[in-house]
DNA sequence: CCACATCTGTAGTGAACACTACATATCTGG
DNA sequence: CCAGATATGTAGTGTTCACTACAGATGTGG
């Protein structure tokens, strides 16, 4: 039996299409009219595709994480928290006001609330923003095991505390910030970091004694 | 002439069960069905009240606002900048998980991005969040006048910064979590604000010298 | 008690929404 | 070249949306 005829579109640059479309609007806001005219496609190609508008904001997603996921890998490769934690808060004010996306992160963009049939849209961003926190926490613990971060810091505190400061970002990008106040805000956010530091510690001790 | 017949709803308390509608489903996804049966009353009394939807939130955010302004004039009173962090992030960690409301902040909830048709609904939201950033940098202006932040602080840049901060522990919250956790993020953000201060400074400046 | 003005409830309005039936087109395996 | 399988474009489907026409109710000023 034969398989068909093939699809004549490239599902990938749909999707990216398609994501670029909920990050700017919004999963509630984007329509299926516009999705598939950003997309090139019809309706019956979409849905044959994704299944759904919901499916489709998930294999968006998929590709959007995955593509982070490969920048944050740099970001965790950084030799000490506090640098961590500057490179992803700098990339991050670099990366939301990069004209060549929407402002802001499509994890926060998608839909933090949403209406009646649509509730679990805001829990899905939720957990993949999660993701992001949990491979923070995890290069943290490294940190504190290595002598990196002093010994009463909290790495699932500081991981969750850079990740708000990320999603705040975020918002204000979408909001109209420009890149340079982002980068003041990343800033002054990593003092924080670098008051947990050993090195810090270790510092103002050999001042004291 | 008459001046007809009285309105049978008390416009405050309508006002405050609308609220609720756009806090937990947002904008666009809060339903005049769904609004209408929250304040008790039917679409053409809302429609004679508020004019639309619209001017429904603005009123809602009026409201929110005036509440929200008594607690921010009690937070600038705090006497140095570092309590004012402290007091709004930490209260604010207790307003968003207080489970006499919904999660998170209305400004943040009601709506990041919007579709075609609701614009200028994220930027009546970021107008009001500017607000709030004002009144904490002329705070801080304050604060640096006054010899409590050092020379080199940006009283602009640490509004921002708190203001971020602010937004992303509002997001956490909607996405569950719970009090400790904002506090733990509060008390991690306090610190670089407290890395600003002069009292910091001098106390490091005199370890060393 | 009457003219007028404003509110309220019922019952809709047209538009936009996510989604799909169906006929047609294009592929593979035999 | 045919049968089965999947994709596509046209043209809808029913539902839900924000919003309102209208008639009756309830007030004030004369």
């Amino acid at each position: 039996m034969g398989m068909g005829r093939p699809r004549e579109f490239d599902a990938e640059m749909a999707l990216d299409q398609a994501m670029e479309v909920f990050w700017r609007h919004g999963y509630e806001g984007a329509t299926i009219a516009q999705l598939t005219e950003a997309m090139g496609i019809n309706p019956p190609s979409l849905y044959a595709c994704f299944g759904n508008k919901e499916g489709l904001l998930k294999a968006a997603l998929d590709r959007y994480t995955k593509l982070r996921g490969v920048w944050m890998d740099e970001v965790v490769a950084a030799p000490t928290a506090r640098e961590v934690a500057e490179r992803m808060l700098m990339g991050i004010a670099d990366k939301q006001t990069d004209p060549a996306n929407p402002p802001g992160c499509l994890l926060v963009q998608g839909g933090i609330a949403c209406g009646t049939g649509s509730e679990n849209v805001p829990f899905e961003l939720a957990a993949r923003r999660a993701q992001n926190e949990d491979q923070l926490r995890d290069r943290f613990v490294r940190a504190k095991a290595e002598g990196d971060l002093k010994e009463s810091a909290d790495p699932a505190a500081l991981a969750r505390y850079v990740s708000a400061v990320a999603v705040g970002m975020g918002v204000m990008a979408s909001s109209g910030a420009d890149r340079e106040a982002l980068r003041q805000v990343a800033d002054v956010a990593v003092q924080a970091v670098e008051a947990q530091s050993a090195a810090e510690e270790r510092r103002v001790a050999g001042l004291r004694g």
